[in-house]
DNA sequence: TTGCCTGCAAACCCTTTGCATAGTC
DNA sequence: GACTATGCAAAGGGTTTGCAGGCAA
């Protein structure tokens, strides 16, 4: 489940009409102070939320169709552990997003060559 | 090495004077294209640039105190096979962000409780 | 009454674009 | 003369903020 801002003004608007943006701004504030969901920068215009309440997820986005697609975050916990280890980085898993090409876009990519 | 477009424009100044911040968007869009440098979205206000020339690294975010250190790729070249054993997906490591706490913020934050 | 939440509009930052000019080939 | 690069200013998208009104405690 992501969202822009945006999406979520629309999905909110449904059960409460004329809700303003301003409102899903300041509460997606709170809710991510509260820990709730959180917000990456995925691309260029907009953040993207989403709730960490159903388990963590490493992104995967790709930068040919904008997809964005979840993996298991266990995948990451070596990853997570070594730079703990070597840099004393404590790594925060469900922020962590990873940009290449997705299954499609790089089928393509290489028939297009 | 990494730069805010304003940033990188502060020190093209250096050297020309006058330069426009225009100019440095239009010539970092272009050095993209070329793959010279590419860029990413770290925090919310502004895209982090960096050369690609000197070597692949993974960035180090910290939501504290907004630091971004690098560390080596090799650290997610596990990852990296994995997410495209599984999902397909073909990673692009040099666009790899982890965000988390950096040592000193993690230490204070230790210290807080 | 007090305080919180909301809508609206304005302001703000980052980025892109249009147009006119200066420079080069 | 044609083409490219540049500066400037305006426009655009996303986000934040100020202020006034409405509702509940």
């Amino acid at each position: 489940m992501h969202a822009t801002p945006e999406q979520v003004c629309d999905l909110v608007q449904r059960d409460a009409p004329g809700l303003s943006l301003s409102t899903v701004y300041r509460t997606l504030e709170l809710l991510e102070a509260l820990g709730v969901v959180t917000h990456t920068h995925l691309t260029h215009g907009a953040s993207t939320y989403h709730a960490g309440g159903h388990g963590q997820h490493i992104h995967l986005v790709c930068h040919r169709c904008e997809a964005v697609a979840e993996a298991d975050t266990a995948l990451a916990l070596d990853l997570a552990s070594a730079v703990t280890d070597r840099y004393g980085f404590r790594a925060d898993l469900s922020h962590l997003s990873l940009h290449g090409l997705c299954r499609a876009c790089a089928a393509t990519e290489d028939a297009d060559r």
